[in-house]
DNA sequence: ATGGTGGGTTACCCA
């Protein structure tokens, strides 16, 4: 199984992007975030012509999450239970026995915002409530835009990033409370390499010049772990015209898994 | 230090 994510930043302007990656990528899952589309809006009928059932929680202009699959996804949950956030940043669905949450995380603004404050109380409301999912799935992979990198070899200039949004340490620590449920990092089982990146900022020119930073993950739970077969980005729909500023992240999971 | 780019809406927006 191929499970893949992105943030497509707008699903209305990135639908040929999503059909053509999807037509020569083949994921069986498919992760979007910031598909920026009311519900009603969805581009329900599209994908299906591309071999994707969807399930979605969306909202006008901002945020937006949607899982594809090949097949149809089972228990779709939207929301954190007691967790009343009107904004769309988390869907869950279980696809070919695997629970996949998609987590489109708060960016935060800037370290000491209010968003900042959301961002990580946010974070530690997610992380409970992924502890019980994982009781009750034990095979599961939580992925999206975390918006953190979570090392400094995941930074093109750590030193120009230290301590600010989507570095700081205490994202890092949010991040790593998450991944001491019982979660890792699907990339790093594969690669140690710094150097590779989800995301390059529309600005200066970042991707022909790789200033990058990895903040789109794709975790596996200790159950899965043995069974990654690989992890990677793949940087081509960054290069396509009118792109997203991110670019897909994938997790191969072996034969029946 | 500042601002730059893009998608959205027409905003002291959000990334």
């Amino acid at each position: 199984m191929k499970i893949a994510s992105w943030n497509v930043n707008s699903l209305n302007v990135r639908l040929p992007h999503v059909q053509r990656w999807c037509a020569q990528a083949a994921p069986d899952v498919l992760a979007l975030q910031e598909t920026k589309l009311e519900d009603a809006r969805f581009p329900v009928e599209a994908l299906a012509q591309a071999g994707y059932h969807a399930v979605f929680s969306g909202q006008k202009t901002y945020n937006g999450v949607a899982i594809l699959a090949r097949e149809p996804p089972a228990d779709v949950v939207a929301d954190v239970p007691g967790y009343a956030d009107p904004q769309r940043r988390v869907l869950a669905a279980t696809v070919g026995g695997v629970r996949v949450v998609n987590l489109y995380v708060v960016n935060g603004q800037a370290v000491g915002s209010e968003k900042f404050a959301y961002k990580l109380d946010w974070l530690a409301r997610v992380t409970d409530w992924l502890a019980a999912e994982l009781a009750r799935h034990a095979r599961m992979v939580v992925l999206g835009d975390f918006n953190i990198a979570p090392e400094d070899r995941d930074v093109h200039d750590p030193e120009a990033w230290r301590e600010q949004i989507l570095c700081s340490t205490p994202e890092r620590e949010a991040l790593a409370r998450m991944l001491d449920l019982g979660l890792v990092d699907s990339f790093r089982l594969f690669n140690a390499d710094p150097g590779h990146y989800s995301w390059w900022d529309y600005r200066q020119a970042a991707f022909r010049r790789n200033l990058g930073l990895r903040i789109d993950l794709v975790l596996a739970s200790t159950a899965l772990q043995a069974h990654c077969r690989a992890a990677s980005i793949d940087r081509e729909p960054r290069g396509w015209e009118r792109a997203s500023d991110h670019t897909p992240v994938i997790l191969e999971l072996h034969d029946g898994h």
